[in-house]
DNA sequence: CTGTTAGCGCTTTCAA
DNA sequence: TTGAAAGCGCTAACAG
């Protein structure tokens, strides 16, 4: 029960002019004379004035506010990218907007359906799976959306992101590079993620003659990482390297790997993915593939505000991933 | 640039009803006649319909809005903390805005004169330092707000929380009942946070003859507290355990621990604070304090929900931590 | 149970 | 450079 505020009105009675001209003040104060404007400042100040935003927003049908759907925000790349994203998006008087859709299509559709009601004027994705009504919806009210954490030029909608496939690829052959003929591969769920599909596309590109792959999908957690890792222990002839598609994944590896006796990468190799603020402080340091989460948050806003402010058109961005060499492959050493 | 969309008009025109029947419909529809409420229903989807938030925020003046402002999200607590928060308000029709202060009050403040600006109705800060003039604003303006993360009955506003003291004390007492008694204490920047001060306190409280405390402030994250560890195994006599005032500082300690060749618990035990969700995977497992950040989601959700829509009074709430005893804590044995 | 109507606070032509 | 006035889409009395 929050007492009633300043208005508009009391700012114009205050100054003695029309609220009119106090409007023109608080929206960049164009055509005002100087003096009005401090007048009307220094009025706005001393009253505590705020415009509100539900009769700003109802006035020009614009709410200045985005929205972004991701799958989750612990422990991962996401924290790094939607803080990047809110930067963006603050220095033009813009907001964000989260919503988390634990990689489900239908929450996903829920979440914008929400968000939507909530005002939001553009959306932004994760990956480019998404529920056919979303799509559906985004049309009919013509609703700007981007794709992130992806990049698939021909997708329904513009892709801003790092190249999934391309990227898993590079990963295996930098490991097989290093000699390893047989590799794990860990992976999250694949039916809540078109970017894990997409690296396990990757990866399998870089099968051939003498290499042995092996695939197992897990929780996308470090639990997940640390049980995969303890199964794949077990059997007969164990892998020389183990890739995972993410860092958490990873550092449960190095805790099972660790639990298990086994040195790292003397005796097994563990490449990560997203490369995590602490990626470089395990122990020892995980080598992994860098995302450039930051400039695909600003990326992602700044095209998402010029659209909304000007009409540019969206567009597709490719942006570079790269490899971290830190210490946790190692060249494959000639064993028994 | 978005398209016009249906507005209450079109669907009181389509159904032949006047857009009062329509509001009351949206509404939860008491006083409609199940007929005209189903007949209502089917408009609003036939047109996908969606009523406008800002017009009925000006409206009602309310925007069913809560702003959160938290230091972080990346790596902690604060992560689930604000999972429940959302999941808590969503319930109840109520949305979660968040920012982030970085630990800093000017931040702060400035965050919650734009959240205010965007028309949120409650704020739930984290711990009970805070601006003065964020103070001013809200007691100004009658903007309802909590506390969080901390208990702390005699505080400005309602605190909604758990006894950081007391629990860092509980840490203190257990590890000097396993028998150490030269114990580090590896914590974040003081200035940034009471919790941690709080947590100070209650660990210097447990002071006394023959207990060697040795303090030392770092950066929150793995690297920090790989880095304070690093250090601190440098000196002549080290610590024969390790407290942390968060699980991600003891999962650098962990980490500078392995690489200094040292053993977890034989050598020197480690306890964290937050057991984080990859708290029980490390290796070894940690052994932490347990925060309740659910309940807390819940109890601020409710507690703001239930004042904005029925006056309820605000009050404060202490919550339970519990030491979890894991494996990287061990009785100190007689050594040399 | 349903319709009429008066705002909610602000932006934005259009005139002055 | 400033003011008057017409809405923006919806809710909430108040009538009927």
């Amino acid at each position: 029960m929050t007492r009633p505020v300043g208005k508009i009105r009391d700012v114009a009675k205050a100054t003695g002019l029309s609220i009119a001209t106090v409007s023109r003040v608080m929206n960049g104060g164009k055509n005002v004379s100087p003096n009005t404007r401090d007048k009307v400042l220094a009025a706005c100040k001393q009253l505590n004035y705020l415009p509100n935003p539900a009769a700003r927003a109802l006035s020009t049908s614009r709410s200045k506010t985005v929205a972004a759907i991701i799958p989750t925000i612990e422990h991962s790349i996401f924290a790094k990218y939607i803080a990047s994203i809110e930067h963006s998006l603050a220095q033009r008087g813009y907001s964000l907007v989260i919503a988390i859709s634990h990689g489900d299509l239908d929450e996903e559709l829920a979440a914008a359906q929400k968000l939507l009601g909530m005002g939001a004027e553009a959306f932004i994705l994760s990956g480019a799976d998404h529920h056919p009504d979303l799509l559906d919806l985004f049309t009919q009210r013509g609703v700007p959306h981007v794709y992130s954490s992806i990049w698939q030029p021909a997708s329904a909608a513009p892709s801003i992101g790092y190249d999934n496939t391309a990227l898993a690829r590079a990963a295996m052959d930098y490991l097989t590079g290093h000699g390893h003929h047989h590799i794990a591969v860990l992976h999250g769920p694949l039916t809540e993620s078109d970017r894990t599909r997409d690296r396990q596309a990757g990866a399998q590109a870089a099968q051939r003659d003498g290499l042995t792959l092996d695939f197992h999908e897990t929780s996308l957690d470090v639990a997940g990482g640390k049980a995969a890792t303890r199964a794949l222990l077990q059997s007969a002839n164990r892998p020389s390297a183990i890739f995972c598609f993410s860092d958490v994944l990873a550092l449960g590896a190095l805790f099972a790997l660790s639990e298990a006796g086994l040195r790292v990468p003397e005796d097994v190799s563990v490449m990560g993915f997203d490369n995590l603020d602490w990626s470089g402080e395990t122990a020892p340091a995980l080598t992994t593939i860098n995302l450039p989460a930051t400039r695909m948050g600003a990326e992602v806003g700044t095209q998402l505000m010029d659209h909304l402010d000007n009409g540019t058109p969206l567009g597709p961005v490719r942006l570079d991933g790269a490899i971290v060499e830190r210490a946790s492959v190692a060249p494959v050493t000639r064993r028994g």
